[in-house]
DNA sequence: GTCAGGTGGTTACAGATGTAACTGTCCATT
DNA sequence: AATGGACAGTTACATCTGTAACCACCTGAC
């Protein structure tokens, strides 16, 4: 029974993110009544440029329900147009408008700003180790791709 | 615009939370019907013994209603019991059932496994990084709360 | 004693999410 | 041409989640 939840490395992992993201994402949330994939898609496409729903999908980890979603939620803050692919037409390319690309710039100013309090705030090494064991984790399991439940 | 959300830890940690998380998730979701909230409870509750409801929130990181809703569910699986306290009768303290504690050693055993199994996956030196990084970030984050928001 | 404020726990409601089914389109085979 | 997958993207539905409001109860100040 030398069982603590504490220790188990899916919970510890999930705290670990939840700690880290929420300050972030309060930052996207008030400021700009953004949700985490709204925030993921405009980074997206911000740092690509042109995309389609499918390679935001693919890109940022989400749901295709999810990125249609936070598409047609940056579209009805004018954020991103879409426009016809002339060959194809099951796809939409995707691009941030003027106003979304200003957002774009604002927001990975915070995002650096963020990383830089989290360097700060987690010495070097700790840091470092994270990111190298996040590494080593990306590399081996990011594989396979195990089904997924209602966020549990 | 030198951005990646590849690169931002949040982006990554949540990455990373869900690769390991995934796969030990679907065990208890297809074997027991549970759900990640009630895995949690359960936990808590094998490993400390009798604990009252706002306890095992504050062990597993849960919100309220969160656990209320874990307390019923396992309630209803009879995995559970609750008792008034003599004192205050707005305090209930939970008890595994002997089903209860049956299915719990079934799933530390599994939780074991699994962290045998990440322990041959991610070799020693990128497991024990993860660690160390982690433990950094309860360290140093943990502290202030900060405001959650519908799961982004 | 009583009353105000705080606490343990539940619930109504609205927002978010995944699954599955669907529409429209493409393309390879016939 | 015609047709049977396969693919891009959307939507209906059920489930899950947090917020806020709520109930019952406790406690300390008066």
């Amino acid at each position: 029974m030398d069982f603590r939840l504490e220790t188990f490395l899916p919970y510890r992992l999930n705290q670990a993110a939840e700690l880290v993201s929420q300050r972030f994402a309060a930052q996207y949330r008030t400021r700009y009544r953004m949700t985490r994939p709204e925030w993921r898609a405009l980074a997206a496409l911000g740092s690509y440029g042109r995309m389609t729903a499918t390679e935001i999908g693919a890109n940022s980890s989400m749901h295709k329900t999810k990125v249609s979603r936070a598409v047609r939620a940056l579209e009805e803050k004018h954020w991103l147009k879409r426009s016809e692919d002339a060959a194809d037409r099951r796809i939409e390319h995707l691009d941030l408008t003027p106003a979304g690309r200003r957002i774009y710039g604002e927001m990975i100013a915070l995002a650096h700003e963020y990383e830089q309090e989290l360097a700060r705030l987690l010495d070097a090494s700790g840091l470092e180790q994270l990111q190298a064991g996040l590494a080593t984790i990306e590399a081996t399991l990011a594989v396979q791709p195990a089904r997924r439940g209602p966020s549990d």
